[in-house]
DNA sequence: GTTCCATGATCTGTTTATGGATCAAATCCT
DNA sequence: AGGATTTGATCCATAAACAGATCATGGAAC
């Protein structure tokens, strides 16, 4: 009896997720480095690095993301000043939104 | 007294995690969806959501990647089959590498 | 083959994230 | 401006992540 998915995660998520845990545990060793290196490094335990290059989903984004930039992978194909100009056009964009959402209404039909 | 972060994340993960929280915002105002909207539609709370915009690391990777996806944001600018791809290459370069990693000898130069 | 060590898996206790509710402030639409 | 509602922030209870230790297995170097 397998467990249940506690989280119905799509599929697309759900490779991205593992794609790139599998990405950090590659760039790991052709890096030469440890899992407990590694996980030294980024300031997590060996359990959780483990974790991390299995895909687990419900490894918090930050020490994922950490562990991905000290292997050298880069994330949105950006390095630090790529991110920061990313960011500021962003932002820039979210200024022209509305700040507040009104959902359009469902368009009720009913006088039938 | 500002509290202290747990973990001390580098400036380009830190980055990162912003930016990915900001663009769903971004996309989920685009498609005039509420946070409560967008939040039922991933099966999580609100104030995940929130928090989840607001870039905290401490969010699990499985929810913000599965949000990414639900308001059509590409994680390492491919699609479902980009993905595949790049998982079933990157799974091949693995079986190339060792499994286990011997950490090259600190070199020690005592005969002087 | 033998030895050493990395890896995988599991367990326990503690910390933290998450869900759900609530309230005030901001913002959109009429 | 007025009314409706989204949003932001906070609180509490619970579920889950995480650290740390331990054991068994398997691979790497010799």
């Amino acid at each position: 009896m397998t467990k249940p998915a506690l989280r119905p995660y799509s599929r697309y998520s759900r490779e991205a997720v593992q794609l790139l845990g599998r990405s950090i545990r590659r760039a790991r060793i052709e890096k030469k480095l440890t899992v407990a290196e590694l996980a030294t490094r980024a300031g997590l335990s060996r359990g959780l690095m483990q974790r991390i290059e299995q895909g687990d989903p419900g490894c918090g984004i930050g020490p994922v993301f950490e562990t991905a930039a000290i292997v050298g992978i880069r994330l949105f194909e950006a390095d630090q000043a790529g991110l920061s100009a990313m960011t500021a056009a962003n932002d820039a964009a979210l200024t022209l939104l509305p700040r507040a959402v009104r959902p359009a209404r469902p368009e009720i039909d009913d006088d039938f």
